[in-house]
DNA sequence: TATTGTTATACTCTATAACTATA
DNA sequence: TATAGTTATAGAGTATAACAATA
């Protein structure tokens, strides 16, 4: 059984249809994606960081001495951006940029305590973030919510 | 009880640690969208679509007559970026614009049988992507899963 | 030859400002 | 005065191509 979709009379009266995007997972994904994501950038550009920046040094961080190329390939980002991301950490001396010995192609990044010291703030400005856009779920279903998107994660490798 | 990152000798031999994006939920949402989003994108520009336009006509199809601000409102688009959607469904025929009588400002949106046709091939095609893409979850899964998702989407209005 | 870092450039989606015609 | 559609433009994130230095 099916239904024709009812003419509109142009005043806006009738609700209206969600459409067939709303069918994909992938649309779904996105308009959630949109409320998590805007809300993270303004957490972080009150410490002048941008997302993808912030990313990088939380990389950097947990991991002293990564390349640039591992960097980017942990974030699955182009390599070509990752250099951006470099420069605006090592200008604001949160990274330090050191050629590495056994390989003078490489750097090798690490962060400083300045550095360390931001990726806190930064961490704690989206925790309050999400906290507050999150608060519809229980702590399960967050956690059942992260677990399935990594699912799907995981089949970009099938 | 915490552990220290371990410094890293340059030859890429130690496991990367994630990072601190990896806590955050819009992180993970990020990664599992770009896997979805780029494979929808490719089945849709088979049928020389761009996701913006397939949602768009998406929407049109399901509700004749409706005024390109209501569109734009409906897939929380910019009412200039609509402009451009709907150009390109109008010059190939898929969607017709006619001035409304109650309203001269406004047009009516229509679906012509080709967008319709067209329509039902590009949801056809992202189908059989998502189906692909989504085989780790279960069909309960995959509810789960968008339900969460709305429930963050609706924290938007909080 | 292949890889690392780099630069320059282009592309997509989204956002903002200003204009017109109608209301 | 407010709204609908429109145009032009800018921004952010991402992607591609080419190059020098090094392996």
């Amino acid at each position: 059984m099916s239904f024709d979709a009812m003419p509109r009379n142009g005043d806006g009266e009738l609700p209206l249809d969600e459409g067939a995007v709303r069918e994909f997972v992938g649309y779904n994904l996105k308009r959630a994606y949109m409320v998590l994501y805007p809300a993270a950038q303004a957490a972080v550009a009150e410490l002048d960081l941008r997302i993808p920046t912030f990313s990088g040094l939380s990389v950097i961080v947990r991991n002293p001495g990564i390349a640039p190329s591992e960097l980017a390939e942990r974030l699955s980002m182009e390599r070509s951006n990752i250099v951006v991301v470099i420069d605006e950490l090592e200008t604001r001396e949160l990274v330090t940029r050191t050629k590495s010995k056994t390989d003078r192609r490489r750097f090798a990044l690490t962060a400083t305590m300045r550095g360390k010291r931001l990726l806190d703030k930064a961490v704690a400005a989206i925790r309050r973030s999400e906290e507050r856009l999150l608060q519809r779920l229980t702590a399960e279903e967050q956690a059942k919510l992260v677990e399935l998107l990594n699912k799907i994660e995981a089949a970009s490798t099938d």
